[in-house]
DNA sequence: AATCGCAATGCAAACCTTTGCAACACGGAA
DNA sequence: TTCCGTGTTGCAAAGGTTTGCATTGCGATT
């Protein structure tokens, strides 16, 4: 009933066995022909890989890791977080791991859960490393579920006083080479709108910001209400800090899409020019920080960067899994566009 | 050594077989347990339930599923195309499908290869679902590769002529809802900027856009480079439009981020203003079209309902597994802004 | 009191692979 | 000719589970 001679539909699944037997070889040999350093004639190695690509025959992954206890799969913990990357940073994580041969799996942490709870199931399948992505980390146990062998990484968080894996934006950094800019062209009344509290990026990014003002003897404004990372929220913020501090001549913000909300309720609620009044550095330059009706000054955020690193992290550790665990952040850079204005030009004697 | 009394990093993992020596059971009561429909005491189970709960065992899965052919995996493909709801859209599928015990595997299909080179990578797990998020399909083979009692599930888009599951937008009616929008509201001159022309989204919407208009007896220009899906897109496109047909009274693009474009190629490039000169009606309500900068004329894409409905199309098939393809197509809602106007109060009786 | 039926449990095969060890063949050296 | 080393191959155990079939024990029926 097939086009083709055999039929296929009768067994369940080709398994080496039946390749072995059409040619005459023991199960153990064809397992062979697939383990790349494992002592066999070339000639049957060929003969067993161009038979088992005729028959569309793979060693089945199961039946393997559950015997070597490799199983080649990466677990990602992601939460409800709205990053702006994620689809590239999800594309380029999975497209550039299945390349080596490595598999991911998906989980999902749900708004009331924390990580902990849910990486018991993830655990499951004995993953050799997992990115977590999420925001709620309660470190305690984390740890104890992962001393199987797993290696856990952190992917653009991390916990600060323990030892893990971690891939990072150089925030620190970041927040410092904007107020160094800021500074440069002459802005000394700045404010920090700042994005949730517990959010290691957010906190570093404020730090290396007010750190770089404190050596230059400025003293900053920090709006600092928890959850500020929506739009809304960063308008909010911008009339609140506007209100109070009425002569502010910059303001950073956590990240583009507050700043837009910033920049936004800066011209349309407070009426204020920017920036000829004031001006507005962002974080992370997503695509539409670039758009003419935006043209958004901000910091490119390295986020692909990252994503090549985690996989190079992960690589080496296959070849070293004994290997310490190493921070590695990655710096960004200054992308001018319009919502600064260089304010040393105009700057009166008096001032 | 360690903290517990218990040594643990002596044995492989924790098996059935540890839970049936404590107990005094068998291995087979210990998976009877863990099988709902299988007969035991009570008792028993309670008992077992309990030990394995204070030993943290769970069968193993690889195990499980060798013998039962069942995997209970879903695989997600996916490929480098930005939708802009693409976060969301994974943390309901995932977090919901994990709900009901099934996990998630992501495949990511690059640039140059079609789905069906990649597809063989992931059946080697034997998933029991396939989600195709790609925009590559080459049908010949993907049916080829699917004979084995996986379901595949189109999201977002279909292969016209054939039967399978598929999930989508009901893009057709999309695009006649807002033809009738526009047409009520007073426009007449309209032009279309369709997406990459071998997506079906974008084709539908276009079709439904155009055929309401015939009904109408409006005849509408259409814009039709391939790859339109970019901000840059829109803005060449609506620059073309606006050169080749000063008098447009309307445009219609395939996408928000596309119609972003388009309204700043005709305030900031071609001097018009929009909505007074012209209307603009995008696709899609991502985020930012809310926001008070671009208050986005658009259509509501149903992209959560989407995501809902393949959870319970999956359950459904679970539950009646020779059930027959069907295609659930989703309807979204018009979301008026700011970037249409209503241009019958002032329509001059000479016109 | 003998028998039957039924619920609960155990045995062992099966799923498919990897890998240490043993067996084998073969060519070359003594 | 005999022996040895080397390179290939096969055997069988192991990894952890599910499940059909057989066994056991017990209360209920006649």
């Amino acid at each position: 009933m097939d086009s083709t001679g055999k039929s296929k539909s009768a067994g369940r699944t080709i398994a080496a066995r039946h390749i072995a037997e059409e040619l005459g070889v023991s199960i153990s040999t064809v397992s062979r022909a697939f383990s790349p350093d494992s002592q066999i004639a070339p000639d049957t190695r060929h003969r067993i890989l161009a038979r088992a690509k005729a028959m569309g025959y793979q060693p089945n992954p199961f039946a393997r890791s559950l015997i070597t206890q490799k199983t080649r799969i990466v677990s990602i913990f992601i939460s409800d977080v709205f990053n702006p990357f994620f689809p590239e940073v999800m594309a380029i994580l999975t497209g550039e791991l299945q390349k080596h041969g490595l598999r991911v799996m998906l989980f999902h942490v749900p708004e009331g859960k924390t990580t902990d709870e849910v990486l018991p199931q993830g655990m499951l399948y004995q993953p050799e490393y997992i990115i977590l992505m999420t925001a709620t980390v309660s470190f305690q146990r984390t740890m104890a579920t992962i001393d199987t062998g797993t290696h856990l990484i952190f992917f653009n968080r991390y916990v600060p006083e323990t030892e893990t894996f971690a891939v990072t934006c150089d925030n620190k950094r970041g927040g410092r080479d904007i107020a160094e800019f800021l500074i440069e062209t002459g802005h000394s009344n700045m404010a920090y709108i700042a994005g949730t509290p517990d959010a290691t990026t957010s906190i570093d990014r404020g730090h290396g910001f007010v750190e770089r003002c404190a050596e230059a003897g400025l003293t900053i404004v920090r709006d600092n209400l928890p959850e500020v990372f929506s739009y809304e929220d960063g308008y909010a913020a911008a009339c609140r800090l506007i209100r109070a501090v009425p002569d502010l001549d910059a303001i950073f913000c956590a990240n583009d899409i507050v700043a837009f909300g910033a920049v936004d309720a800066l011209r349309h609620g407070m009426k204020r020019d920017v920036p000829r009044d004031i001006s507005v550095v962002g974080f992370d330059d997503v695509a539409m920080a670039g758009w003419p009706s935006h043209a958004l000054t901000t910091y490119r955020h390295p986020m692909r960067r990252m994503a090549a690193e985690t996989v190079r992290l992960i690589r080496e550790i296959d070849d070293n899994p004994d290997m310490a665990p190493v921070h590695r952040s990655i710096a960004g850079e200054m992308v001018p566009r319009n919502t600064h204005r260089d304010r040393r030009v105009e700057r009166r004697p008096g001032d």
